[in-house]
RNA sequence: UGGGGUAUCGCCAAGCGGUAAGGCACGGGACUUUGACUCCCGCAUUCGUAGGUUCAAAUCCUGCUACCCCAG
């Protein structure tokens, strides 16, 4: 009987996901992944609240399970980018990392040691190999289609892994959860850094890096309020700037982050034209394929994602080494360096790069 | 210390005798496996201050205080 090792959060998604393996007849193991050691704002330990969870769904279902602590990898390869990123002033993204790099790296060679031959999670993803080459295709419930978080996998790690809830709907998946009684049917969805959960960002941050106190300005150098420091703020934001009234009396929005200055730049109006780029040239390339969607130079048309839930955006696109330089048919909001920018073409989940410049016109390659 | 003007929520700002609009900020919630965005709800028994007129004042009158402008 074929081993199958389950990534269980202790969500209703990954319990689904071990129960169909378990129905389809799989030797299923449930295995709860530690990677943060703190308590949440409220002083709470989510993780022994989910690792409860984990062993109560696993008792309903009928099977075995372990814990296993990956905090010393999540830090090194995850978290300590994490904060890099934030001291060069950009907006990274930890959750692809952390699945490129824990769920499906650390992890699956865990499972594989505990005897499996794949490993599954509740990712709402599908995949596909025709011609025995597999891929990354979109989850069905367009809603909740995790596809952009796993844009950094490679061929070979997505065929080690199974996705049982992609190619059900968020509904359909509570559903299942109540019908076979599992305790966390009705548990609502976690938000937040994966695995380090639900709170307050600011003050998480300042956990980590220093508040360098500076000016707020319009692009034309008046001075509207003070920051906590540029790392504290991303492109587009509008919450938590404190300043109000003014100008034509609309709210103001993060439109550059001066590092040279430590100025943050703000602009008045969401439909500011400061806000807006078509071009973008992100670096870290990275397909699952393993090779560009056309050869280096040539440019192809497909649809983007900016950012995790935005509708698809159509774009020219064109590869060079590991950089992608992108044009969108209409301007984007927000671009913003250290985010993903993920491509696909129909249901295929191509790849993606990191965000590094934004522009009007197209970058020379 | 001569003249004129303005003082309404943290900011901007309606109100012009009939019992405090709105926007921004802020707080809470929804949405969401990143950060953001977005959406919903909340947010001045009180109008610089002390008196007066009136059935009734933020709105009229007087004193005081503060700030602004013009003159000196």
């Amino acid at each position: 009987m074929e081993r199958i090792v389950v990534g269980m959060s202790g969500g209703v998604d990954s319990s689904v996901s071990a129960l169909l393996l378990k129905q389809q007849g799989y030797d299923v193991v449930g295995v709860f992944m530690k990677n943060w050691a703190e308590k949440d704002d409220n002083g709470v330990c989510t993780a022994t609240e989910d690792w409860h969870d984990v062993q109560d769904v696993c008792d309903c279902i009928g099977i075995p399970y372990y814990a296993v602590n990956f905090e010393k990898e999540y830090w090194d390869r995850v978290f300590a980018t994490f904060l890099e990123e934030y001291r060069r002033g950009r907006t990274p993204n930890p959750d692809v990392l952390c699945n490129r790099e824990i769920k499906f790296h650390a992890f699956l060679d865990f499972a594989l040691k505990l005897g499996a031959t794949r490993m599954a999670t509740g990712h709402f993803v599908r995949t596909d190999a025709p011609g025995g080459h597999t891929r990354l295709l979109r989850g069905v419930d367009a809603n909740k289609d995790q596809s952009y978080f796993l844009y950094m996998l490679k061929e070979a790690q997505l065929a080690r892994a199974l996705f049982p809830v992609g190619g059900m709907t968020k509904a359909q998946v509570r559903e299942l959860a109540a019908r076979h009684g599992l305790p966390v049917s009705q548990k609502k969805d976690s938000t937040g850094v994966c695995f380090i959960g639900e709170r307050n960002f600011r003050t998480f941050l300042q956990g980590f890096l220093p508040t360098t106190a500076g000016d707020i300005r319009t692009e034309d150098g008046r001075m509207l309020g003070e920051h906590i420091g540029l790392a504290y703020y991303t492109l587009g934001q509008r919450k938590g700037l404190g300043i109000g009234g003014g100008g034509d009396g609309r709210s103001w929005f993060v439109v550059e982050k001066d590092l040279q200055r430590n100025v943050l730049v703000v602009a008045q109006g969401e439909d500011s034209p400061r806000l807006f780029t078509r071009c973008a040239l992100a670096t870290q390339a990275t397909w699952i394929a393993g090779e560009a969607p056309a050869p280096q130079g040539e440019p192809f048309r497909c649809t983007a994602k900016y950012r995790y839930r935005q509708p698809d955006q159509p774009v020219t696109a064109c590869v060079v080494g590991d950089t992608l330089q992108l044009t969108a048919d209409a301007p984007q909001r927000a671009v913003t360096p250290g985010q993903s920018v993920v491509l696909y073409q129909g249901e295929v989940c191509l790849g993606g790069a990191i965000v590094d410049q934004t522009a009007n016109e197209p970058f020379a390659l």
